[in-house]
RNA sequence: GGGCGUUUAGCUCAGUUGGUUAGAGCAGCUGCCUUACAAGCAGCAGGUCGUGGGUUCGAGUCCCUCAGCGCCCA
């Protein structure tokens, strides 16, 4: 009995238990309960932090639907994490739930019929209905967040069972979410460093703003979308009457009367001498400059622009470098405010017209007001000629259904912009595969032009562990947060006081009032290493685990998640989160388009796991090429699931030919093989554990498997029919035993190479023989072959199998059996090639059932078969 | 408008620093019940490598033009 470098030996288990009839149904449901009470995929905490490999896990959204997508990137994290664990990296691979933020809010809204008002108190006695009623009902914001937590908590679940059912490697024991004690810890103990640092600031200032969702939207949430609107032509007459009235084109002539000047390039002639002058607004009768900025389009309408507060971004530039007022008309649910024309801060010189006109506005929506200034214009004369339909860029909040508006609000913000060359260098640090995918992270830090808005204006989420003095007034002071004390973390500063303060104070003139906001979903997840490694909670833990070693994810959340976070590690460590990027691709559907609830062609991964298997999903799933898009594809699943039967038999064929009478499993050590055919396959096994482990180590996963999987059906398709004879007979005779050791070694190392693709058919294979878990078996090496593979002839089974294969065309050709003899088979080759034949002549005849053999030496090569008369056959 | 990626057999994709006749799987076709596997096996057929130019002894590969598709940013 020998070992070989898996250090387990054949025959521990005793007499095999190869099945009969080996399948692949309900590998997944033992083999994943096995490996949890076996605790294979723990992680070795007592590793230093040179033989740790970390894994920064994407949080999948629970509340979102189970999506192959999931598969398909969670597959390739997976098959890298196995391979390292192999390597001997004890590795660190959590998992974590994003349960934070809206989707959860909106799917507890909808599933229970809820709507929260932070205004109720807490009703410790509330059960939600069983249904659903239409008109949603009110509770309180710990009532609704106790609905969060009980909603997510099922989903959870769900997700764990489809990760353990796929295979994945994790630990489940450093499981976390989002929204958890710990990373609610983790996010408000970072934040209140930055408060101290002053990398987190307050300002109120523009906000992009949802009405609908009544919350304030970042950079990284906005979207373009094209939407239909018209240019509408306006006449400004000049305050001092001194010319023609100057006329605009505004796209949005509902926001008039927050217009607070007019611009035109410097060097457009047609305005330059109005530069410095005022008009008058039509309606409103407000008296507003005429500027010069670079940003006005000399292309664009006619060329000047009204800037209003606010109509979109560009306005906020004008009115923050033209130092210009502030006029409000828009609230927070998209209706206009009230104004009192007149008084300060709305002169008129018509004031009562003004009021006249604008009461009719007051209230109207965005929309309603639109409609009703364009009448209004019309009648007083002011609008010149037909609008001019166009379709403009428009911007949205990524999950929002109305445009957003900009609104003054008081906001949380991170100084990300004085960061900005430090954070390109860190991303030409990390490595990126592929390295194509840094130009998108590179495009987006280059393009940041404001600061980081952390507030959100929501419920489920991480309270901003701030409160504020309310003064003798009553109102808040927001310029002297009192900040928690971290010992006190995790708080939510809306049921607990701050020191010095006592609960009746809350809100009262005196006493004090909690941050009603709660942190952006990315500020959480912005800090999944520091969360996953247990930063400041668990001291010894984080360092073995950060920096970590990979970030896997896709290429969509470059911008928001791999940016946030790499901003966080920067300001909290100075160092980069992670060494290495992987980022995958999308998954597409059949017909290669993107995936879509509306479009209603979102695949669901459970039928498919049902239908083909786990291994056969994953073999598809790691065929897609980092960054590489893939689509849906049945026939490759079918392919994976071929492979993975036939490894099942392949095993079962070769093991049959090691086993004694007895079943048990003896084989002589790899000093064993002899045979110049078995050595040629071992020197080519040894190529292809090269590839596949410099392909591994370049994140290519995909090469991997493709270099294995050929190699496998060419091993089981040649090899395996020219020694199968030989195998069986006497093993005490160097040809048999040359034969028996070189099909141990060769499946051990195959088995292992493809057990990071196909956890369950080699983990079950690997139990018929060997002892231990495969996924803790050593990564085959280059070194393990080497004495059995150095010095081979590689031609011996090159020209073998091609003579073979020439047979087998003669065969086929005649229309007969495999089984169908051969009386005489000539060989007409170079003498290179002859003689590496003559050195596996048994072989051949034993496989293709040759009786004669002749060989001559040409130029020309040939293979001539001359098969039995059908009746001798 | 800027950037990135991509275009190879009917389909999905490999093709490494330029080097014999461009590969694989699926689908198709022709056969074979072969003592591991018929959910299998053996074999056959199928491509002017998106277009046009250039560099080179030699280009699927390097450079330029244009076009289609996809994504990111404005």
């Amino acid at each position: 009995m020998t070992a070989d470098a898996t250090g387990s030996t054949p025959g521990d288990r005793g007499p095999t238990g190869i099945p009969e009839k080996p399948g692949l149904e309900g590998l997944e449901a033992t083999w994943s309960s096995r490996w949890h009470e076996a605790g294979t995929y723990a992680f070795d905490r007592s590793a230093p932090r040179d033989r740790v490999f970390s894994i920064d896990t994407p949080p999948p959204t629970v509340s979102g639907s189970l999506h192959i997508g999931h598969v398909f990137s969670y597959t390739h994290t997976d098959v890298v994490a196995r391979f390292h664990r192999m390597r001997g990296r004890a590795v660190f691979y959590p998992m974590g739930w994003d349960d934070n933020g809206l989707p959860t809010e909106r799917r507890v809204q909808n599933y229970f019929g809820v709507r929260c008002d932070p205004g109720l108190p807490y009703d410790p006695d509330f059960a939600p209905p069983a249904d659903p009623p239409k008109d949603p009902i009110a509770i309180s914001r710990p009532n609704f967040v106790e609905l969060c937590r009980q909603l997510t908590v099922e989903d959870e679940k769900m997700f764990e069972q489809l990760w353990r059912t796929l295979g994945l490697s994790v630990d489940w024991a450093h499981t976390y979410a989002t929204v958890g004690e710990a990373a609610q810890r983790v996010s408000q103990r970072a934040f209140l460093r930055m408060l101290d640092r002053g990398d987190a600031y307050q300002r109120t200032a523009p906000t992009l703003w949802d009405v609908d969702l009544r919350t304030a939207v970042s950079q990284a949430e906005l979207e373009d979308r094209d939407r239909p609107g018209a240019y509408y032509r306006l006449a400004f007459p000049r305050s001092d009457d001194s010319g023609p009235a100057v006329e605009i084109e505004t796209t949005r002539p509902e926001l008039l009367a927050a217009c607070v000047a007019l611009v035109a390039h410097p060097d457009d002639q047609r305005y330059r001498p109005l530069f410095g002058t005022s008009v008058v607004t039509p309606l409103f009768g407000v008296k507003v400059p005429v500027l010069a900025h670079q940003l006005a389009d000399p292309e664009k309408g006619s060329g000047i622009a009204m800037v209003c507060t606010f109509g979109d971004l560009t306005d906020v530039v004008w009115w923050r470098e033209l130092h210009l007022p502030t006029r409000t008309i828009l609230g927070r649910d998209g209706r206009l405010l009230p104004v009192t024309w007149g008084t300060e801060g709305w002169e008129s010189a018509v004031p009562a017209e003004a009021g006249s006109h604008y009461d009719e506005l007051t209230g109207k929506t965005v929309k309603q007001a639109h409609a009703r200034i364009v009448e209004q214009l019309t009648e007083v004369g002011a609008l010149i000629g037909e609008p001019t339909p166009i379709t403009h860029p428009v911007k949205f909040y990524e999950r929002g259904d109305r445009p957003l508006e900009i609104v003054s609000s008081r906001q949380w913000f991170v100084r990300t912009v004085p960061l900005r060359d430090k954070l390109i260098e860190r991303g030409e640090e990390l490595r990126w595969h592929p390295t194509y995918m840094a130009h998108r992270y590179r495009t987006w830090v280059e393009g940041l032009n404001d600061d980081w808005n952390i507030s959100r204006q929501r419920f489920f989420g991480v309270p901003f562990p701030v409160w504020y003095p309310v003064d003798i007034d009553g109102e808040a002071d927001f310029s002297s947060p009192i900040a928690a004390s971290e010992h006190r973390l995790p708080i939510d500063p809306s049921t607990e006081v701050p020191p010095g303060y006592k609960p009746d104070q809350r809100g009262v003139p005196g006493g004090f009032v909690g941050d009603p906001d709660v942190m952006d979903t990315w500020a959480t997840s912005s800090l999944t290493p520091q969360i996953a490694g247990r930063w400041e909670d668990d001291p010894d833990l984080f360092a073995r685990v950060f920096p970590m070693d990979l970030r896997p994810q896709a290429h969509d959340i470059i911008r928001t998640w791999l940016f946030a976070t790499v901003v966080r590690s920067e300001l909290e460590h100075g160092s980069l989160p992670w060494s290495d990027a992987a980022i995958s691709g999308w998954v597409l559907d059949p017909d290669r388009k993107k995936m879509s609830k509306s479009k209603g062609n979102v695949v669901t991964p459970l039928p498919l796991l049902e239908k083909h298997g786990a291994d056969a999903v994953r073999y598809w799933a790691a065929n897609g090429r980092p960054g590489t898009d893939t689509a849906v594809d049945d026939g490759q699943m079918k392919v994976g699931r071929r492979l993975a039967i036939k490894v099942l038999n392949a095993s079962r064929f070769a093991l049959g030919r090691l086993a004694d009478d007895t079943g048990s499993i003896e084989v002589p050590g790899p000093e064993a093989i002899t045979a110049a055919l078995d050595r040629a396959m071992s020197a080519r096994l040894a190529g292809v554990v090269a590839e596949a482990t410099a392909a591994f180590e370049g994140y290519d996963y995909a090469r991997a498997i493709e270099r294995t999987e050929a190699f496998f059906w060419s091993f089981c398709d040649d090899y395996l029919e020219l020694v199968k004879v030989r195998a069986y007979r006497d093993p005490g005779e160097p040809g048999p035993a040359s034969a028996r050791a070189a099909l141990a070694l060769a499946l051990s190392t195959q088995l292992r190479l493809f057990a990071p693709f196909l956890p369950f058919v080699t983990e079950e294979v690997w139990s018929w023989w060997r002892s231990g878990s495969v996924h803790q078996a050593p990564w085959p090496t280059q070194g393990e072959l080497e004495g059995s593979a150095s010095g081979a002839d590689e031609l011996v089974l090159e020209t073998v199998s091609d003579v073979l294969g020439a047979v087998r065309r003669a065969k086929t050709t005649a229309k007969r059996s495999m089984r169908a003899g051969v009386a005489l088979l000539t060989v007409t080759d170079t003498a290179e090639r002859l003689d590496a034949l003559a050195l596996a002549t048994d072989d051949l005849r034993d496989a293709g059932g040759v009786a004669e053999l002749i060989t001559a030496i040409g130029t020309d090569a040939a293979v001539d078969v001359v098969l039995e008369s059908e009746s001798s056959a």
